[in-house]
DNA sequence: CGGTATCCCGGCCGATACTG
DNA sequence: CAGTATCGGCCGGGATACCG
């Protein structure tokens, strides 16, 4: 059991995320990084434009949001629409790939959400066993 | 359908990760940190010694390695055994709430590398219709 | 083996100002 | 409204040395 070929039980896949120089750890830092997490979450409620994006995810800088949205739209995984009205409106929306992705995320955000209560458990646990060594 | 009240469809959590102050945010980072989604995967597996993990981790330095697992242990998802024989050995493996967290991790991960195709197709036509201007 | 302590650099990221 | 440009601080994180 400690072979490397069944280290991974059912993975035959090009991509291994476990290895560093894979193109997979890019785009998973993308979507799990700081910024790239809560944007398509917000997304995954529906089509939103840049300011209303800003507001919801809470704390983004415009120039974090503009980086974030870029990678995410480089990716594959949000589409821009933009109208080249006065005033600019510029809608961004997941594709099929985002929304995909943007899921199986909100599966793992919700969870942890979830169990938040748990987490603050054993958090005091922690610093009350250890904190005082 | 813009009213605030059902932007999050079944969501009467007390924990908003969405805004800046909720402490859920401070656990999703740490779980989709650079380091903390990737070694909580490679804990899925099993039980893993500091080496192996830093082996299997590639690319992690001792020093974030050992700062992540104080991190999750921290939060409860894994749990740290240390037998005080010499030399030393220290299993870490993960613990109910790790495991749910890995698996919902997992299904991400391996979603993503499934795509990775499809999103460096993404990434070449981004780039070839973009970079040019 | 399983860590911690220290140094230090790059780049993440926020603040501000400016443009179309 | 929807961004880009620039500056600067701070800290993530790698390298190295050291400890039990």
């Amino acid at each position: 059991m400690d072979t490397t070929q069944e280290r991974m039980e059912a993975q035959d896949l090009p991509y291994d995320v476990f290895a560093k120089a894979c193109p997979s750890r890019g785009t998973l830092e993308h979507v799990t990084g700081r910024w790239g997490g809560l944007t398509l979450g917000a997304l995954y409620e529906g089509s939103l434009r840049f300011n209303e994006l800003r507001r919801r995810v809470d704390g983004v800088s415009e120039k974090m949001l503009s980086q974030t949205l870029h990678a995410l739209e480089r990716d594959g995984l949000v589409h821009r629409e933009a109208q080249p009205t006065n005033p600019p409106r510029v809608d961004y929306e997941l594709t099929a790939l985002g929304r995909g992705v943007a899921e199986r995320l909100l599966s793992l955000i919700h969870f942890v959400e979830g169990q938040m209560d748990d987490v603050l458990d054993a958090r005091r646990h922690y610093d009350e066993t250890r904190g005082t060594l």
